[in-house]
DNA sequence: ACGAGGTCCTGCGAGC
DNA sequence: TGCTCGCAGGACCTCG
């Protein structure tokens, strides 16, 4: 499930393919992963176009065409975005198709069509990303912001950690993954969490991203690279997907436990080391 | 203002 | 073996 990391990897993977590149002709194959356009205003708006820039804000892809306007993909759950050659075998699950002027084809393919595809204007790209948090991965952003960011919350701190409006990018994964870092009970209230507590985890969300992202991010199931390959980072993973496990802190000692207490979501902690 | 729960969607694996 | 069913869950929604 793409995250920041799996993003940022499709994005870096994908860039120097698009970028300079223009669009012959785009096709879209499963409209209802378009939101606000329909499809021939789409096909239409890619026709011609150059790509200026490939980017990524939190777990969004960001297209910047020469004519100002964004395709801004977000895969969610089970979306990929992937350039080869053309004249490959059809895909089942492809959304939309782009042919490149280099002789590419650009694809977004979605098993589950969670996704969703925005074709926005400057004006409404400044709405959208006013909307999202702060990215963890900027110089600017402090463990001060982070302890902004959680504040205000009786909510629980995993909670808080994945809502996009107070931090950018994080979602289950990386949640409970930076919280076994940080060594703190995921369903703690977020503004219980002390100054030196989010110095711990503003630490863990650093270190936890920027490693996630050179190990190419984690594919648990459907999450591929702009390659089209697996990432490496689920053989680092800690606690997600290990219940029952023995944890790499305390040993033998205590095992990794799974609760579905938190919003319905796994939620796996290690209740010798996480307080 | 908050939490709880529903919704979207399809593939997969557990269980009978 | 073949079927059903629940689960995976990010973001958005409504309801109380």
């Amino acid at each position: 499930m793409p995250e920041l990391p799996e993003v940022e990897t499709i994005a870096r993977d994908v860039r120097p393919l698009l970028e300079g590149a223009a669009f012959q002709s785009a096709r879209v194959l499963k409209p209802d992963i378009l939101r606000g356009v329909t499809r021939s205003a789409f096909e239409r708006a890619l026709a011609g176009r150059v790509v200026r820039a490939v980017g990524r804000r939190a777990k969004h892809l960001v297209i910047l065409l020469d004519d100002g306007r964004r395709v801004v993909i977000q895969p969610r759950m089970t979306g990929s975005l992937l350039v080869t050659r053309r004249g490959g075998r059809r895909d089942p699950y492809a959304a939309i198709e782009a042919r490149l002027s280099t002789g590419g084809l650009l694809t977004y393919r979605d098993v589950r069509r969670l996704g969703a595809v925005h074709l926005l204007t400057p004006r409404a790209w400044e709405r959208y990303t006013a909307r999202i948090g702060p990215e963890p991965l900027e110089p600017d952003f402090t463990a001060q912001r982070l302890a902004a960011a959680l504040a205000d919350g009786t909510l629980a701190v995993k909670k808080a950690l994945m809502d996009q409006r107070r931090l950018a990018g994080v979602g289950n994964i990386y949640a409970n993954e930076a919280l076994w870092r940080a060594r703190l009970d995921p369903s703690r209230a977020a503004r219980s969490i002390t100054a030196g507590e989010a110095r711990r985890l503003h630490r863990a969300l650093r270190t936890l991203l920027s490693g996630a992202i050179r190990r190419r991010g984690t594919t648990v199931r459907d999450y591929r690279t702009g390659t089209g390959e697996a990432g490496e980072y689920q053989s680092r993973l800690d606690v997600y997907g290990r219940a029952g496990l023995p944890c790499r802190r305390c040993g033998e000692a205590h095992r990794i436990a799974v609760t579905h207490a938190i919003d319905a979501r796994a939620t796996y902690f290690c209740p010798g080391c996480q307080h």
